[in-house]
DNA sequence: GTCTATAGCTTGATAGAC
DNA sequence: GTCTATCAAGCTATAGAC
């Protein structure tokens, strides 16, 4: 019986552990400088057990990303269910992306590197299904907020994209600049400032400039 | 004399179609995964030859981000003298950013997904003394823009991380979205709109919503 | 200045013992 | 399931001819 416990098709052990190596790696140094030896050694196994594991090195990259992403779509089907004003609803979706940033950030950031650059001989991976339905459920809780009257009666997709520019750069610092962090709480704070914006209010008084 | 004019020290043939046929390369594949090989084949010269105008692979991506990044220094230097309202030297420099980023988008490419990203075995080079520049004039002209009282007077640095944000999301759709362009005009109304605020301004007077 | 040819590594992946 | 030992393929970089 005892053989048989451990006869799991997933051992969290190894199996885990040359993930969050792997992770570790790839987001250090990239999909491709980061070789299968140094992964097996961050790991503490030989190589074979990678080959035991999963079909590949792609096929490694391949779990980790799915697996990583798998969470993000399950909080943005989650967000579904918040509750109250647009705007705080908005700033909650963002503070709870931003969140699970931070906690896979390793992974975060190979994702990143990989969406917006070269795919570093990684094999494809469809981010791009992801982020689209990121922009639609922010653009669906525009959309509410401007027949709710909280919201400016604009162009839908500039203000969509006003506001993924404001996630994006509160994690875009993150990953280039540990020494200069927006937390949740300054996130929040150029949220708020985005949705009052820059200018002093006077030019409404004054009539036809804008 | 056709033979002493070729003997410049900087042949602009073969070395110009390296360095276009790199950045062609490690923006499709990336530093690591493109090989000395195909930067050679796709500029249409032998191998030795990138060793004769380069001192290796490292030494052609040094040189290829100097000379493209000088370009955007050369930007930034320039931008202190437009004139102007604040909110318009900000959009113009903006708009000039992404033109440059435009111009030289495979560069960019690459550069980004570094910075950002992993180093993909490339050796280091200073991204980040450009970035802080850039955000340093940005945050300048926020100054002004409260000395001015065209700004509100709020944290100097959360509204230069808005306005950071709303420049870095049109190079990003660039990057990784084809089909969902942002031109500079759609630059410069979600700038706009960043300025004028999302939400709808509830106390202000009736007259002005025609 | 540019070629052909190749030296000298490192890589991803596997065979076979246990 | 995990190891040691090993392989073929692909890599960067250079030597030497012209």
């Amino acid at each position: 019986m005892t053989t048989l416990t451990k006869k799991r098709p997933w051992d969290r052990g190894a199996r885990e552990r040359l993930l969050t190596g792997a992770s570790r790696l790839f987001a250090r140094k990239g999909y491709a400088a980061a070789t299968v030896r140094e992964i097996v050694q961050e790991a503490g196994v030989s190589k074979p057990v990678l080959y035991y594991y999963f079909k590949n090195k792609e096929g490694l990259y391949l779990d980790l990303m799915r697996e990583a992403l798998a969470r993000f779509d399950a909080l943005l089907e989650e967000s579904r269910q918040h509750q109250g004003s647009v705007r705080e609803r908005l700033i909650l979706l963002a503070e709870r992306v931003f969140g699970l940033f931070m906690e896979q950030i390793e992974v975060a950031r190979l994702a990143y590197s990989i969406y917006f650059g070269p795919s570093q001989g990684a094999p494809f991976f469809d981010f791009d299904a992801l982020h689209l339905k990121f922009r639609q459920v922010l653009m669906t809780l525009v959309e509410e907020g401007i027949g709710n009257q909280e919201i400016k009666k604009k162009n839908v997709l500039d203000i969509t994209i006003a506001l993924l520019g404001v996630i994006n750069v509160a994690m875009e610092l993150r990953l280039g600049h540990p020494e200069l962090h927006l937390g949740k709480k300054e996130l929040r704070r150029v949220l708020h400032l985005l949705f009052e914006g820059l200018a002093r209010e006077k030019e409404t008084i004054r009539g036809k400039k804008g």
